[in-house]
DNA sequence: CGCCTTTGACCCGCGC
DNA sequence: GCGCGGGTCAAAGGCG
């Protein structure tokens, strides 16, 4: 996930670079953040991230598969873990994540959602098989065509959630449509037919800090690989495609934009489903550190840093991808005979050793009196967003 | 070496 | 049937 609050665009060049590559500033968010995570609290002076502490709380017992970035997560994700998009079963577009089942909704962090100081308060999301650029403001859809081909509504489906106004109505944010598998060159399946998408509206980062090139990278737990950019007819913002690459053979892809009445707005759309579970590293791949600005400090914000494996001997692409191959396997015994318990103890687990290192590194920021640029943090999901 | 981005070409759905 | 526009492919070159 990765939520950029506050931001401003700046250089702007109408190339999704400026999107999806690249860090951004810290955030700072306006107002109050509620609580402070742990290490926040431990460490003030850090420019806050702003989590919302309870969300990461309660996520901490809700990934089968041991992400420790449950708690830094997509905001589509939190969204849907939060019951406000794609609520129950029929929500299949991370068909591998636990939170896809019903078992692990947590609504302790949906009084989040309705606290006008909760980090999603700029977040617009939408599941709906006929999405709309959601930035758009209501009686300005007209001007634009929806996505897939599809005439934007003039008015939010039932299923959008304005979060920016963090008026979320919990009856409308039950619809649900089930999101399709489904690639144009698959036999059978056309393309831009009411294609199950959700779309996500997020502040767009901004490009004063990001790379020479003034790339920025709205990382998210997934690595992206972006496959092409199309010029979009009537928006002066060219729209990329990714697609998934944490994973050989994931049909996962998502669609980046600005929105073309705020172009403050990224409207990021995700297509078909991941099939593999959470990287256990994202840096699995080799050469997914492109996205990363390259950072001097190589102890503390390098590509490779924060990784929850940080602590143990380095692993190669293969051991790596044989042990999320094992740890897949794993999860599915797991699910097969219910044992959700020992699932959750094993993330515990691991969230523990991640949030040790995390501090340790934090700890060392602080001795260095280096502030803490709070996406450098989200820099360990080393995926463009 | 392997993955990345870029970008022109191609494919295909949809509207007229 | 045709043209438009969106989505994807794949080659080329770059980067760590």
């Amino acid at each position: 996930m990765s939520i950029f609050f506050g931001l401003q665009m700046e250089n702007y060049q109408g190339d999704l670079n400026d999107i999806v590559r690249a860090s951004a500033e810290p955030a700072h968010f306006s107002d109050t953040v509620p609580q402070l995570s742990s290490w926040q609290q431990q460490f003030p002076s850090s420019d806050p991230l702003s989590f919302s502490s309870s969300a990461m709380e309660d996520d901490h017992s809700t990934n089968t598969f041991g992400d420790p970035f449950s708690a830094i997560r997509d905001p589509l994700l939190l969204l849907q873990e939060l019951n406000v998009v794609g609520t129950g079963s029929s929500s299949t577009y991370f068909n591998n994540s636990p939170n896809s089942t019903n078992d692990h909704h947590h609504m302790g962090g949906f009084d989040d959602m309705t606290n006008p100081c909760n980090i999603f308060s700029r977040i617009q999301i939408s599941h709906s098989s006929n999405p709309l650029p959601p930035c758009d403001p209501p009686g300005m859809a007209a001007a634009s065509t929806g996505l897939g081909g599809h005439k934007a509504p003039a008015v939010f489906p039932s299923d959008m959630i304005n979060a920016k106004s963090c008026l979320i109505d919990n009856t409308t944010a039950a619809a649900s449509v089930p999101v399709q598998i489904s690639s144009p060159r698959n036999l059978g399946i056309k393309r831009r037919k009411s294609q199950g998408k959700k779309v996500v509206c997020i502040p767009a980062p901004a490009a004063a800090n990001s790379r020479s090139s003034g790339e920025i990278v709205p990382s998210d737990l997934w690595a992206w690989r972006k496959y092409g950019q199309k010029p979009i007819k009537g928006s002066p913002y060219p729209r990329g495609y990714y697609r998934c690459s944490s994973s050989k053979g994931c049909s996962a892809r998502k669609q980046v934009e600005r929105s073309r009445t705020d172009p403050n707005m990224l409207v990021i759309t995700y297509t078909s489903e991941h099939n593999h579970p959470w990287p256990t590293q994202r840096n699995a791949l080799a050469g997914s550190t492109r996205s990363q600005p390259s950072k001097p400090n190589a102890n503390n914000t390098g590509s490779k840093m924060g990784s929850p494996s940080d602590s143990e001997p380095q692993k190669t692409t293969k051991e790596t991808i044989k042990e999320e191959t094992e740890m897949d396997d794993m999860a599915k015994q797991q699910l097969d005979i219910d044992q959700a318990t020992t699932v959750e103890t094993q993330q515990q687990q691991h969230d523990q050793d991640f949030f040790a290192d995390l501090d340790e590194i934090l700890f060392d920021q602080q001795k260095e009196n280096k502030p803490m640029d709070p996406f450098t943090l989200f820099d360990y999901n080393n995926a463009s967003f």
